[in-house]
DNA sequence: GTGCCTGCAAAGTGTTTGCAGTAGA
DNA sequence: TCTACTGCAAACACTTTGCAGGCAC
């Protein structure tokens, strides 16, 4: 995602915010700043420290206040792998119909798009009489590394 | 999935709990029966409300230790929403290749099954290099009572 | 000035665990 | 007998929330 795309999502988010009466606090903005700076799959706790390290004002419960707004305005992805905590995805904006699969290892995650979701979507919205809100096809397994070696070098890469 | 295979599941945990040296304890049993009596998709709690029905003695904890046997026998199959909490599928010893799709409104869980998954993993495989553990396409839609009448009538059906 | 927003700390939620007694094999 | 197993309650980890003061607009 270049960076006039992160802008533009950034300035997308500005809207969203100013669409529904809310303000652009300090805080706000430098977490804002932060997710539309990375490509990077993040945690909440990460985006806690990321944000800290640029304005020490920056709570926990800001972070987790945020977040839902960050999702809400489509920007940011929220994902689950079933481990404790959620990861997020700010490139979600511009490929909205990528999947992830992570490393039961080191938690690497790596995008990835195939057509073949739509056909199953398809598939199932006349099987089965649903309509289709969300989708997401997470897959865990191992990265190269750790097919090789048994085991990842270090976490969270 | 019908009685016979029921039955025979069942069995081949019992196995799996004599290779491994553990005991069939009554509190066990209780549990064991409720899982291998329903088709039905359930959370912890809901395993924990249906034991203690039958046996008073059932607690919680012994619950929460009890799963994680039946999902590493492969009888049970964890699977994880993004909600709160985690739901288990007594259905997986005969159909290990079904996915889910769930109802954001009653949370009714359906299952199905497409070739097309494994085409996308072999996909995944060749193109990015891991090696696929597991997989989990979980679909969020409307059922069709949400989708006439704007919301369902009972939750978890 | 209005009321949304903040940090803090306490509360909440699903799940796990330490302990001392219990019971299966 | 020998230990795995149990219930209980406290502990855990992540996330949410109540409150009193602060700041964007």
């Amino acid at each position: 995602m270049s960076v006039a795309d992160k802008n533009l999502a950034k300035e997308k988010f500005m809207h969203f915010l100013a669409h529904k009466n809310l303000r652009i606090t300090s805080q706000r903005q430098t977490i804002i700043d932060v997710v539309f700076s990375t490509d990077k799959h993040f945690t909440a706790e990460e985006l806690l420290e990321w944000s800290r390290q640029r304005d020490k004002s920056v709570s926990r419960a800001t972070v987790y206040r945020t977040l839902p707004l960050l999702t809400e305005s489509g920007m940011v992805r929220e994902m689950d792998f079933g481990k404790d905590y959620k990861f997020y995805d700010p490139n979600y904006a511009d490929h909205p119909n990528h999947n992830h699969i992570i490393c039961q290892d080191c938690e690497k995650i790596v995008e990835f798009e195939s057509d073949k979701i739509e056909e199953i979507e398809t598939e199932i919205t006349k099987r089965l009489g649903f309509s289709i809100k969300a989708q997401r096809l997470q897959i865990t397994g191992s990265c190269e590394e750790l097919k090789k070696l048994g085991a990842c070098k270090k976490k969270g890469c």
